[in-house]
DNA sequence: TTAACGATGTTGCTTAAACAACGGTGTTGG
DNA sequence: CCAACACCGTTGTTTAAGCAACATCGTTAA
């Protein structure tokens, strides 16, 4: 496993390798039939690179979601961050969003990597809400009550979103996350203040 | 320098780096205001890694010259190659509109270059057309008389092929390309017979 | 059954690429 | 003038990537 994240091979590598990756996507439509072979070759590295790299399939898989995932929100967030409750609206609908487009990405045949996409997508947005507490708790906060209210935010944002993505039709995202937002700014408040 | 030119990173380096200088020559428009170090920086490759393939700047430009050449060549040529007379007349006109087109990328400040590049291109048309001759030339024909026929025609054609680029508005590249046509014809038969 | 096949991981060795550091050479501009 | 600057070209060392070969494990088909 390459020891410097930083080296521009690493990147590089990486980003070949996520590249190629969508690039089959869009050709074959089902992620089961997608080899390991088929991505190295695509992006012009050797398979055994890949296995530098990635413990496997699945650790790649997680890591090309939280990518996706992590530029979707970068790139709907205002100023590219979460900053204030108003970006907390945003960032939720962000996350409906993309679990809706995702769900349409995927075959009957793909189902097996769900759970594999979730965690991905709860931790990052885990990791979000907790630079976002952080950064604007009170003295009196613990570090610990700070990492328990975002484990806590993110798994109920997160799993509103699955449970609305699964029958999308019978409300409409900007109505669900109305509400949520009043719940999640609630469940902050004990940090915040 | 690398020693095998058939390992994929050589391949790969190379393609980033020719990518990279047509990107700036785009952005940039002329070839003088472009550097080692922004091809380097633009391609994702150390400056090291630059001198690691070509001596210098020159070198790069002669080796960019020619596989944009041989590209131009094997996409206008009939079957890629050249077979027969009728694949001469398509490479003179594909010659003519390779040098017209060069002449309008070129500021005056890129004239310094001008040599280099017609320099790549002659080697190029040389080894093309020897490649032919060897594959068409009488059993009693020397090497020695059939690389000298290619060299001659090589120099003919493209010097033939710079003149009328300088004034290209007194008579039309398929016009020229006619007459040309029959001289070579001519120039070659010691050689084919 | 078994043999062929294709995919997954793994390993040891080789080589290309990254990097930092250096000296050299114009060329600005204070 | 000379000092800052930008670019060139080179070197020694470290590390990532390539490659070939191997074992393993399904799946398929003869």
């Amino acid at each position: 496993m390459p020891v410097n994240e930083n080296d521009p091979r690493v990147q590089r590598t990486r980003q070949l390798l996520m590249q190629a990756f969508m690039e089959l996507l869009e050709e074959k439509k089902n992620i089961y039939s997608i080899s390991v072979q088929d991505i190295a070759a695509r992006a012009t590295v050797n398979r055994a690179t890949f296995y530098a790299h990635f413990a496997d399939k699945f650790a790649f898989l997680e890591s090309w979601m939280r990518e996706k995932f992590q530029r979707k929100l970068s790139n709907e967030l205002p100023n590219g961050s979460l900053s204030d409750m108003d970006g907390l609206r945003a960032l939720m609908l962000s996350v409906f969003d993309f679990l809706a487009r995702t769900r349409l990405y995927m075959t009957p045949g793909d189902r097996q990597f769900e759970p594999l996409f979730e965690i991905a997508m709860q931790k990052e947005l885990d990791r979000l809400l907790l630079r976002w507490l952080r950064g604007l708790q009170q003295p009196s906060a613990s570090p610990e009550l700070v990492e328990a209210t975002a484990l806590f935010a993110s798994w109920g944002i997160f799993g509103s979103a699955v449970q609305w993505s699964r029958a999308p039709r019978e409300r409409t995202a900007e109505s669900a996350v109305r509400d949520l937002l009043v719940v999640v700014a609630a469940g902050v408040k004990p940090v915040t203040g």
